[in-house]
DNA sequence: CGAATTTGACCATG
DNA sequence: CATGGTCAAATTCG
């Protein structure tokens, strides 16, 4: 395991602290005030994508010392992603739904896996978004899809992204450390139950669905009900879930990573997180 | 009928 | 030259 890198500690905090964000927003919305769920909501997100950028800034000084600067004679080019270069960020989830709006472009077959892989670039990317990710089936746990994501989103303002639909759903996932030779895993963030996807299913996995025979989604029990009637939005009398979770301290040890930057891990340039 | 997906071709990379 | 990533015409979907 690589968790004792200052680097993979801060991107596992980071991507905790997405996740515990993501939590947070969807308590909200079931939080009394209309008003305050708004604002709530609006913070959550911010929260989401602030950490988004740091581990991205910190992925990339992480692989840039491996990748290989491609030269271009000075024109914008770049389309075509050099193979096998590192992913910002890689997980292991159940559903491919993670809060985005995400176009298909693409299918192929990859040679020594079983199923093939599917890449998508965001729904705005007509506006010149350039955030791309690519899903493919676990090869181990047909039920799990591996979703490596590239680019960054630039269709937000600040505080949301256009492509996004509320706060990300994000289910329980296992977070790859694409730098490492094998696919190490940096971290498994579990710690919340299944999240309902307040999504329609996207086109792989209702392709997936459809054509199971022994598929793994035809036979499981998961539910994917709508995310507005998810029951646990009932909040207990006289406790409010929003309140119960920041008394939790965010569900994330935000020391270690404010421990991890005092001690002077090589980040890289912090102009980039602006 | 417009929008999203599918699918085979194209092409960069190693 | 094989492979993986992207393009774009054809097709399907809502």
């Amino acid at each position: 395991m690589a968790l004792d890198t200052p680097t993979a500690v801060v991107l596992e905090q980071m991507t905790m602290a997405q996740q515990s964000a993501a939590h947070l927003g969807e308590l909200f919305v079931a939080a009394s005030p209309p008003m305050a769920a708004e604002h709530g909501q609006a913070l959550t997100a911010e929260i989401i994508r602030c950490c988004d950028r740091v581990i991205a800034a910190i992925s990339r000084g992480a692989t840039g010392k491996k990748r290989k600067q491609v030269v271009h004679g000075g024109v914008m080019p770049a389309k075509r992603r050099a193979r096998g270069a590192g992913a910002r960020q890689e997980v292991q989830s159940g559903t491919t739904a993670d809060g985005f709006m995400w176009r298909k472009y693409g299918q192929k077959d990859i040679n020594g896996s079983k199923h093939p892989r599917f890449y998508y670039r965001c729904a705005y990317s007509g506006e010149g978004c350039a955030a791309t990710r690519r899903v493919q089936q676990s090869q181990e746990d047909p039920a799990a899809f591996v979703i490596a994501y590239y680019g960054e989103h630039t269709c937000g303002d600040g505080a949301s992204y256009a492509c996004q639909q509320g706060a990300a759903p994000l289910p329980p996932a296992v977070i790859v450390d694409s730098n490492a030779n094998a696919g190490g895993v940096v971290g498994v963030v579990d710690r919340y139950q299944y999240l309902e996807s307040p999504l329609p299913l996207l086109a792989a996995e209702q392709s997936t669905r459809r054509h199971g025979g022994e598929d793994p989604f035809e036979t499981s029990d998961r539910r994917w009900t709508s995310f507005s009637s998810s029951s646990s939005s009932e909040a207990e009398p006289g406790t409010s879930p929003v309140l119960e979770f920041l008394e939790g301290g965010l569900g994330v040890g935000w020391e270690s990573v404010v421990n991890c930057l005092g001690f002077g891990c090589d980040l890289p340039q912090f102009d980039m997180l602006q």
